[in-house]
This record gives structure tokens, C-alpha cells and sequence, in this order.
DNA sequence: ATACACCTTCCAGTATACTAGAAGGTCAAG
DNA sequence: CTTGACCTTCTAGTATACTGGAAGGTGTAT
């Protein structure tokens, strides 16, 4: 048994998450109050160490940390591998995605298509505030 | 000259932008600070109501407040129809969606890769915190 | 003894674009 | 004169995931 005691400084550097945020995962519920010393420092334990790391990984796959409190709320909770639950979050998760990448390409193409329109600017018939604003304020009254 | 003072609320009905968001962006100087009646009520003109319309347009293409707010700097400061600034800005903004496009798109198969994995967990070998986490902690201590 | 790195808590700020609500003034109608 | 709809300013909250800094305690080496 190595039962090592990690300060935050040590499971900062190991995992690669900076001290404030481990603490501010503590504070957000994701992970758990850890010991401490006599003089008040948190101690860690390589439990510790890979949870963070399973945060991590579940961050770089685009989970918020309340869909990450989630999971990890239901595996403490002893169902089973939490399976169903988590496929449902990565269903909707994608689904997400797929419209925001939706929305984005409709923004864009709107956008491209403004600037088309300007790039060969042949007629540039009552444009007022429409395509490029000329907006006029009452001189240079703005002081 | 139908010089109708327009108030807030009438402002607001005409272009469905709300009161607060008015004042908001004013105070933001995207909009100009109107004159006021006697008992400090703003009142505006048609200029405004225009003016907030473009704002709302320039909102719907994706704009941020604060390149709006760019937009309409660059316009009050005579700058031509100052469509060289607006295309920039346009030309990054779309590059900007296509990134994030891109972006989704990772993230998007990178669950769908781990979904796909689950769907048929033929061999569940070592997947401690990588998959599926079953996360033990020390008992059910929380209190 | 003191320097230094480390730890603690707490408060505030970041970015974005508002929204909610409180407390109070104004105006026209009845 | 009162009611009700409008207007005003100001403060604070929303969501997200932290980051920064202050003020102060701890532990170890020199």
C-alpha cells in the first residue's frame, strides 16, 4: 500500500489541472472533499488522481462539468457500469452538436452570401441600412 | 417633418426589442443617448428605430455587439460605405464558424466513436475509467 | 530567525447579452 | 384625487468554468 499523501500542488501537476480548478471542482461537487492535514491541507490519494484524470478525458470529449456530475452521480450510486445513462447523454450530446453545426452553417452562408454580393458591388441601389450602413447621427454631436 | 417623439415603449413595440435591452444597449454605445422630454423621459425618432432595426439585422447574421458596435463607429466616422472593414470583419467571422464547425465535428465523432463502442460491448476489457466509469469512492460517505 | 514555497479562505472578475426587480417619478383619464 | 400605465435609475442575477489576488497560516531549510 503506497498511501502516499498528494498535496494540491502534487495532484495539480500530475493531473495537469491547476490548484484553483481542483478546488473549484471540490466546491462544484465533481470531486470529493478530500482529508486533511492537521494544519488544514487537502491530502490526495491516486484514487483522486485518476478521477481528475477521467474529468479530464470527459472534458476533451465536450461534456460540461454538469453532464460529468452526472455520470459520476450515478456511478456512485452503484448502477450498474451507468451505461444507458450515459449513452442517452452522448445521444443528446451529438444531437447538439449536429444543430449547432447546423445553425453555424446557416450563419456563415448568410454571411458569404452578403459578402459575395459586396465583392462584385456593380449596382449599389438603395443600400440605406441594409447591406453596408451609412449610418448618420446628427453631426459630430457625440462628445 | 413628422417629428413624432417616439418613447421607449413605443421604440421598443416597433422593433421588438425590449425596453431593457434599449437602455442596454445604449449604455453598451451601440445606440445613441437619446434627448429627453422635460421629466427625463427618452424619446426617439425614426433615425432610431432604423437604427435599431440594422442593429437587430446585423444580430441575426451573427454579429456580435461589439463588432456592430465597430461597424457603426467606423460608419459615424465618415469612413466611406466602410465596406473594406466590414468585409474583414465578415471574412473572419466566417472563418471563425467554419473552425468551430470544425471543432463540433471532432468532438461530435469522437462520441459518436465512443457510443458506437458501447453499442456492441462484445469484449469489456479494461475499462476502468476510460469507458464506461465505474467510479468507487470509500463507501457512501457523503454526507 | 527568516526566507521561501506551499497551503488556506474569501471576494471579485472574466466574457456575453441581457433580464429581473426594487423604489420611485410622471402623466392622462375618470 | 386616485388609479394605472408608463417612465426613471440602480443593483444584482443568469450561464459557464474558471482565474486572480489579497491576507494570512504552515513547513522546511539555512
Amino acid at each position: 500500500m503506497q498511501n502516499k499523501k498528494i498535496l494540491i500542488g502534487k495532484l495539480s501537476e500530475e493531473t495537469g489541472v491547476s490548484t484553483k480548478t481542483i478546488r473549484y471542482y471540490e466546491e462544484f461537487g465533481i470531486l470529493d472533499k478530500p482529508k486533511r492535514t492537521r494544519s488544514d491541507y487537502r491530502f490526495y490519494s491516486q484514487k483522486d488522481v485518476d478521477k481528475l484524470l477521467f474529468i479530464k478525458k470527459a472534458k476533451e470529449l465536450g461534456l460540461k462539468l454538469s453532464e460529468i456530475k452526472e455520470i459520476i452521480y450515478c456511478a456512485e450510486d452503484g448502477l450498474k457500469p451507468c451505461c444507458n445513462l450515459v449513452r442517452n447523454l452522448f445521444t443528446k450530446k451529438i444531437k447538439k452538436y449536429e444543430d449547432k453545426i447546423v445553425e453555424l452553417n446557416t450563419a456563415k452562408k448568410r454571411l458569404e452570401e452578403k459578402l459575395n454580393k459586396w465583392v462584385k458591388p456593380k449596382q449599389a441601389k438603395k443600400m440605406k441600412y441594409s447591406v453596408c450602413p451609412q449610418i448618420e447621427t446628427e453631426g459630430r454631436k457625440r462628445k
